[in-house]
This record gives C-alpha cells, sequence and structure tokens, in this order.
DNA sequence: GTTATTTCCTTAACATGTTAATTGTTGCGA
DNA sequence: TCGCAACAATTAACATGTTAAGGAAATAAC
C-alpha cells in the first residue's frame, strides 16, 4: 500500500543516514580495489567499463555503448577518443546514417579484459563474500529499484 | 561461514549485474532529482552535501568535514574557497595549530538548507514509499558493510 | 637547537560529470 | 526543393574525482 506522502516528516535524516552519501561510499569501496587492479594498466575506472561492455556484446552504436557502461554523452566521446588514439577501440561511421558510428574493441583492448578478468572476478568474489550470496542479489535487485531509467 | 575465493569462478559477471554499474546507476536514480531542486540555487550536489554536514554538526576542522561529506582534500579545498566567495561558510585558522583550519555555515547558507529542506525531505519520503520502510533499512545497512573505511 | 619526519592543506595535471550551445545529417512537409 | 524539425555527435565551460607533488607548520629525534 501506497504511503500518503504529505504525512511524511519535512525533517532531513542525518547524513550519517543519508542515502546518496551510502551510495557514494559503497561505491568507493568496491571500486578502490578495482582502481587500484586498474591503475597498473594504465586505464580508467570508466575506460574498464567501456571495454566491457564492448567485450561482452561486441561492436554496438554509440547511444547503446553510452547507455549500457552508464556514461553521459560527452564523456564517452572524450573516452573514446582517447581509447581510440591509444588503440583499445576502433570508431567506424555508420554508412546507411552518416550521423551515427559504432565502436568496437581491439585485439589490443581484449587483451586487458583478458589479463585483469581473474583478478576482477577475485576482487567480486571477495564482496560476494563479505556480503554473503543472498544479501549480494539482494542489494543488486534493491539498488535496480533505484534506478529509474530501468523502469521504463 | 566463509567461502573458499581459490574456489570461485574467474568469469566476470555480466554488465548488467556488475555491483560498481548498480552503484552508478542507483546514484543517478537518487541524485536526478535532488540536482533538479538545486539546480534553481546554483549549488552543486558536493555544495549541498557539505552544507547538510555543517548544518547538522556546526563547526569543524576540515579533515572532519573531508570525512563527513566524503570529499577528498583537493575537491574540498577547490569547494570549500567557491562556497566562501559566494558566502555560504566561513573559513577561519586554528589558533593553537596553524596549519589548521575550521569551516563554519553562514545565515546565508543555513537559508539554502532551510527554503530546500522540506523538497529534500520528500524526494527522500519518495524513496522510502519505492522501496519501503525495511528495504529501505535493509538497503543502508548492506551499502554500510561496503564501506570498507567505516570498519576501523 | 637543528634536522628529519609527520601532518594539514594547497596546487597541479589529467580525466570525468554535468549542462548548454553548436555542428553535421537525416527526414519530412510546404 | 526549400526550409525546418529531429537526431547524433561534438565542443565549450565549469565543477568535481583522482593521484602526485609542493609548501607551511608542528612534532620527534638527535
Amino acid at each position: 500500500m501506497r504511503h500518503d506522502l504529505l504525512l511524511m516528516p519535512k525533517t532531513l535524516p542525518s547524513t550519517a543516514r543519508s542515502l546518496p552519501i551510502a551510495l557514494i561510499r559503497a561505491r568507493e569501496g568496491v571500486m578502490s580495489p578495482i582502481r587500484e587492479m586498474l591503475s597498473e594498466t594504465g586505464i580508467t575506472e570508466q575506460q574498464w567499463r567501456v571495454l566491457r561492455v564492448l567485450a561482452e556484446y561486441g561492436r554496438m552504436d554509440t547511444k547503446t555503448l553510452a547507455d549500457r557502461s552508464s556514461l553521459l554523452f560527452p564523456s564517452l566521446t572524450r573516452i573514446a577518443a582517447n581509447m581510440r588514439e591509444k588503440g583499445y577501440v576502433t570508431q567506424t561511421r555508420d554508412h546507411k546514417d552518416r550521423r551515427r558510428q559504432f565502436i568496437e574493441i581491439t585485439q589490443h583492448g581484449q587483451k586487458i579484459i583478458d589479463d585483469c578478468a581473474p583478478q576482477a572476478a577475485r576482487i567480486v568474489a571477495g564482496f560476494k563474500d563479505t556480503l554473503g550470496e543472498d544479501n549480494y542479489e539482494t542489494l543488486l535487485d534493491l539498488l535496480a529499484m533505484l534506478d529509474l531509467g530501468s523502469q521504463d
């Protein structure tokens, strides 16, 4: 049953119990070991996300890539240009609609994924171990409920 | 009972079920309405966080402020300078230890909090309503488990 | 007391987040 | 076909995230 928002108190929660701050801290806790792993390769966590998506789904247009890797278009423009210069991805224009473009991972980029995958998997397993399998799945489900974009 | 990490699979989860990406999307979903609210005042979400912490705990040194508002020192240096120019906070040196400094919210800054508090509270209430009170508390607890800094 | 170390804070450099304005294409309707 | 709305992508401008280096003040070691 839906609560009546008009009856909700108009005081803010303590910052120690704030959802936005809790999300930031959790993200920092999760990304810290991943960033540490990536620092040896010279790529950022966002570039890692792009590689992950491209490796999983293959060649795709920029809009889809931005959506799947949770990046805004301006960020992706810079990141893609950077990664293209480093040889991790290739960019090709759509001949049918020259506004659009496709991005694909290269062998060089795939090697980064392959080299880091075992350690990344161990990091993920560590968090599953910390929370427990059930809590881990519960957390993913609850987080998905906060992602309004996924409800369309 | 603790799982044996050496037995964990060495394959990465689908990006659709990735914890870092889920955290990013949840954060975006939560912050979107808050950012929309703040856009009218001209302050950013980080500046809002600083004001929230200062309003709740009062005058404090920079290190504590950075910790409570989950900001890195270099970011806080810029943000504090920016907010001081706009008259939202004041910075004073510690006479006993001239390396340290204290930051305090001004009346002008407090007014921002007061003006936005009701709407911010409604936004928070909306998310509690979306998840349900129990799930909301569960989520905060699970997120806290991922914040390694809080376990010291 | 002088030097080395530590601590607090700032600055620098580069990458990204965010919003708005701009450019280049496509497709559509007068 | 001309003009215009819609779309994809970029660029611009400013703020923040992140790491490393620098500077100033306090503290410890000698």
